[in-house]
DNA sequence: TATGAATGAGACTTCATTCAT
DNA sequence: AATGAATGAAGTCTCATTCAT
């Protein structure tokens, strides 16, 4: 059920590294779909034969396509927000620094995770409440993580915006919308984007 | 077919202006149920019973399901191209103040109709190729308009952003995001949030 | 509500001529509808529609669809026996020349009134019983003409098969079939085929 | 998909013997709604309830109910076919005994097969354009086998018909049409019928 | 573990028909 | 005499899900 390579808390820039997903091909084949026409324009029946399984075959593994969902979409959170407390823990102790190791987080998983990041976003509606509260919750906490870098740099000096929350927010809209465009085949290599939008991010708050 | 108030050609920030939209009531029923529940996860019985029809008074009106998506999303683009333009016609000649007057229109635009841009931009997959591609070429030349503008705001001397093109798509990402979160009842008012994101979305392009 | 110029009972031959169908529109329209699709295929918006009228249009000169294949069908088995019975009247004593003229007022009656016998004899299922009890006592009158004379002939040594009642209706079932294959524009003229069938139809009931 | 006993080359006479017939009960059921109501005039559900299935249980084995008079009318011509052509080929050398193998085995054929040959004649045009090509193409066919056999008969003075290739199709249109009157328990038995309809259709070419 | 068969509910759409205007 | 608007019922078909095997 966890998809992901764990993340191993002393191993340095771990959080940088993406290996190949290793989903269940069952949820393989439901995010690809979902990706593709949405939770409510993908029937069952697509899923398991993306999956190369039958129907009932597929709800031996899953019991419903609610859970299929909630399977892609709540380890999702989970990893990223991982992922962003270790590039936390390993940056400097500079608001500036702290906030280059999130942003660049952020713009990681949406690139290597890009259609769970999106199943994720655009199928909130499609959640049950306890899962979308669930989702949303970390969500939350992942915003408020760098509101609160943003909020320091400002209070340090470091950062100039006027707006901190709303600057704070509009920094993760423009990473999170990284995977609703970004294509491994696209001109623009995962460390290219990188660096452009940390430069960008970093004007976004007024840096230096 | 057009489903907003005449934008008088000499009227001198009329693109700033939003009265009530006055959509055709089955249209205003298919936009707030898509909006809530996605195109796929609407149903047709759904529609018409918000519009206050029996199913096939609905069909009276509109032939298919698509068409209402289609008329939703058809105009909207060219609603918000025609604000830009004016907006953009109105302005100053700096770099700035053009960069200044289209933020401002796709904020106001994305305040004013949430529901239309939300929609329009979360079910471009539900649109039939056609639909779909005449709605892409719009939404292109909007984005090109804000490229322009930065571009020679870059070669003036009043942006710094290094990567021009992709601050481009951030501001506009931005504004566009506030369609999904904006809500007349919140606390800040479209005025505030005017302000506030031309602030930011400044600092983005590095003005200044 | 009568489709076809009146047969005057002293003209003779004229049970031969079949002037243009003078049907009024909406049953015109009604009769090539349910002659290319049948009726259950045929909708009243798709009779309207080749009408020229609209729907309420419609209704108001025919109360239902149902009314329409009434209307396009007691007619029609009503003017095949009538012209029969003429020719029968004209034709000379002897069984055999009975026999020719009402086989040829037959086959006439099925090229010129083709589709009107088509649709009749297709969509009996689809009559109301009174209706089809209607039609089925005038078609089985016509039949019984034909038996009748078939039985005199051989009675009289003018014909010699030894099944007449089948022969008879074997008679009847080729001239109606006509009616499902003949085309004004085909390579046989209506009299070439009536020379040709007249003869075949002879040599099935074993004439002279 | 095939729907009857095999036919088997070497067994003498195997063409004048109907089991009864084994559809599948689904295609049972649309055959015999299609007899009594015609396609259009028949709903899916009426087939699922006399099938003794539910709506999706009959789709579960037929995709469409298009599917289903494809499935009842491609066989159909097949067979007869393949029953003429073996009752020809055991037939002796004259064009006599010939043409009483074709036309008892249609005769024969549209007794034993009067539901599904009355559906493909009558539902023709309810069929896709692709089915019913080959439909027509197959009864093409079988019509040319009966007249090349009376055109040999003319050729070698068995037959004294001014007319064969007409004589020819009245003569399939006799026996075709008996499969809309002929029933089981009705008055003449099979045999007796083949009996008659020899006769007569003998009498239709001139024979002798 | 996997599957063929099944189903109640509901999808979109069209039907024949009516009625106020 | 004609029409725009409307509707209850029914059309074909697909849905997520289950169960015997």
């Amino acid at each position: 059920m966890d998809t992901r390579e764990d993340l191993v808390p002393g191993d340095t820039g771990s959080w940088r590294h993406y290996g190949a997903t290793t989903l269940p091909k069952a949820l393989a084949a439901a995010l690809d779909a979902f990706a593709e026409r949405g939770y409510d324009g993908t029937s069952i029946r697509e899923v398991a034969s993306r999956a190369g399984l039958s129907v009932p075959g597929l709800y031996h593994h899953y019991p419903s396509k609610q859970a299929l969902l909630v399977s892609l979409t709540t380890t999702v959170m989970r990893e990223l927000l991982e992922r962003s407390r270790q590039a936390l823990a390993e940056a400097g102790p500079t608001p500036s620094e702290q906030f280059d190791a999130v942003v660049e987080s952020l713009l990681r998983f949406h690139m290597f995770r890009r259609n769970q990041a999106f199943v994720a976003s655009t199928e909130m509606r499609s959640m049950e409440p306890a899962s979308r509260a669930a989702f949303v919750a970390l969500r939350d906490e992942q915003q408020r993580m760098l509101d609160r870098i943003v909020e320091e740099g400002v209070a340090a000096g470091e950062f100039s915006t006027r707006y901190p929350e709303d600057a704070s927010r509009a920094v993760t809209t423009m990473c999170v919308a990284v995977a609703s465009w970004y294509h491994p085949d696209g001109p623009l290599s995962p460390d290219e984007i990188v660096t452009r939008y940390l430069a960008i991010a970093r004007c976004t708050v007024g840096a230096r």
